[in-house]
DNA sequence: CAATACATTCAGTCCATATTGAACGAATAA
DNA sequence: TTATTCGTTCAATATGGACTGAATGTATTG
């Protein structure tokens, strides 16, 4: 097997792992960059990555720290270079645990303010002509549901499961 | 209340569910139908959606069948009208269970492909220059750790815990 | 039969946002 | 000090794919 062959089997997974990332909608460098490091012997600074997946260094930088937060990729100092360089967080479990399903968490209850917001707006109304008095009691009903669903997701979610 | 205060109390979650749709790469009118059918006391056609969030009738189509590929809504019969109409499979968790965990499920098969693809371009090559082989076998470990998460996750998506 | 009333399709358009790259600031080196 | 060498930012651009709407197909009605 040639040097060649080896890296077009990593480019073969570099190349999914971007299509995978683009197709949950998070766009396809930062899965690239992932794996990437993933399938790297050594750390690597910003132009290394840009240099080898061809993309621009500002990309490179603000992905790196998107991995970063989500504790995907972490900085490794090598003394005597001004650079930063980076290496993959190989535990995948660790990184969907810390960092992905905190960020699915996130964007939920954000989306769950609205729910709240109708529920007041619904409850404050006392003086109800009787048509609109069982459609708003249709609504509540409905938001009862919601927030059932919600306490058994946050739950599912604290969840020791590994 | 008057009844326009209920139907504002509703577009704020239809308009939610379509910013949170639309934030996991999903498009904004699938979630926007989804609210306001669930939301809807009485079944609604394609027009009546259509009408209600002010899109086009063909995009009601197609995301009113996305949503019924994962079992979040479903076609009701009126006797005596040749419309479709749809009402909400109002139980999250059913939907989650039979819908979007087995969606989420196809996407990461699908990517997991290009694994096997990789581990078989490696094991294929045997004579190796030492320097390529040192090379070789650390790509031939990550591979592993990658079969052992794909292992751990898909025991998890099949748990009943719900 | 023709006319109507529906759902679906798909080529074209449009929009959200991923990506770029030049400008900038900070830190180091000379 | 000035000149480099980094990383970051953000306005501008490019791109993927969501959305539109006219055309199509099909079933029903008259």
């Amino acid at each position: 097997m040639s040097d060649k062959k080896l890296i077009q089997s990593r480019d073969n997974i570099v190349e999914a792992a971007g299509r995978t990332t683009q197709g949950f909608g998070l766009g396809r460098i930062i899965g690239q960059l992932y794996a990437l490091l993933f399938f790297s012997p050594e750390p690597m600074s910003l132009d290394d990555m840009a240099g080898e997946l061809k993309v621009s260094k500002g990309s490179v930088s603000t992905n790196i720290r998107e991995l970063e937060k989500w504790g995907a990729v972490r900085r490794v100092w090598i003394k005597g270079d001004r650079k930063d360089y980076y290496e993959a967080e190989v535990e995948f479990f660790r990184v969907i645990k810390s960092g992905i399903l905190p960020f699915i968490s996130r964007k939920l209850d954000s989306s769950l303010a609205a729910v709240s917001e109708s529920r007041e707006l619904i409850n404050a109304g006392d003086q109800l002509k009787s048509g609109d008095k069982s459609l708003a009691d249709f609504y509540s009903r409905r938001l009862d549901l919601i927030e059932k669903a919600q306490k058994k997701l946050s739950a599912l979610f604290k969840l020791p499961l590994w």
